[in-house]
DNA sequence: CCCAAGACCTGGCGGC
DNA sequence: TGCCGCCAGGTCTTGG
């Protein structure tokens, strides 16, 4: 479900709560989330800073740190240590504020590893690609990537050895906002289309991050408060209705698996 | 190397 | 109400 805007939102909904707090106690009341979960004992480390790379939350020790994805369903809350725990509630960190983050995941997409060692080494941080809002994702480091691939530029966007962050919502988004169809052959796609891309990227991003992200069915950021992009949201999940744009009935499709919508009129 | 499809899970929804 | 099939925000793995 989330996607970098909702990670980002979560990130900042917890961050408050957590820096500079210790763990007082680790509670795993279901391993079977992606991959088993196998943690050592917390107690009384400092976390130091949450961090976000792509859509894994980061919450740094002094040495150490854990990793967290949320997968399709995952929402992180803080919450009253001892409140009780629904069916879905897998994992809880209790901090010594007398406070817990809160771990729910209905789906069990998600994950959670301790990282002993640099976190940009690890096997599932790797090989991401470059943030989208950062400085060096631009028209020419897309271009150069989009060069080689015969894919639709849809999943090159959705493609995190390129580029993170980026998935199914905020891919529709942004190739509107460009004026790009969905399944044009990356290959295709000229260098001024690339900047134009790049930076719709970007605003959409940071527009759905200002409002908190999307939620659609259960999102809801550290506060336990849900995201309003969704009412700003001009394809995704709006097939057969008038484009923003230019009136013209959106078309939905599929790409690969995924659902697309998007403007046969003013996306070429 | 590139690409498409399958796999992992649960729950909500529409249709009958 | 109940059951059934389909769909969902992700991404790793497999097989061609």
């Amino acid at each position: 479900m989330p996607e970098l805007p909702e990670v980002e939102t979560t990130r900042r909904g917890i961050a408050p709560f957590l820096v500079g707090r210790r763990i007082a106690a680790v509670r795993v009341r279901e391993t079977r989330l992606r991959w088993p979960v196998e943690l050592p004992d917390l107690a009384g480390r400092e976390i130091l800073a949450v961090e976000r790379r792509a859509k894994y939350l980061l919450l740094r020790f002094d040495e150490g740190a854990l990793l967290l994805h949320l997968g399709m369903s995952g929402s992180l809350r803080v919450v009253g240590s001892g409140a009780a725990a629904g069916k879905h509630d897998h994992v809880d960190l209790d901090l010594d504020s007398g406070r817990s983050v809160r771990l729910t995941d209905p789906r069990r997409f998600g994950s959670l590893h301790f990282l002993a060692d640099a976190p940009e080494r690890h096997w599932l941080l790797r090989d991401l690609g470059l943030e989208p809002l950062s400085a060096a994702f631009d028209g020419a480091y897309l271009h150069a990537k989009a060069r080689r691939r015969r894919v639709p530029v849809k999943h090159l966007l959705m493609d995190a050895r390129v580029v993170v962050g980026i998935g199914n919502i905020y891919a529709n988004e942004a190739l509107h906002g460009a004026g790009i169809r969905p399944s044009l052959k990356a290959h295709r796609l000229s260098r001024p289309r690339c900047e134009a891309l790049v930076a719709a990227v970007k605003e959409t991003l940071t527009a759905a991050i200002r409002h908190g992200g999307t939620t659609l069915r259960d999102f809801v950021g550290g506060d336990g408060r849900p995201g309003y992009f969704r009412g700003e949201l001009k394809v995704y999940g709006r097939a057969g209705e008038p484009c923003v744009r230019c009136s013209a009935p959106l078309v939905g499709t599929r790409t690969g698996q995924r659902a697309t919508v998007y403007c046969r009129n003013c996306q070429r």
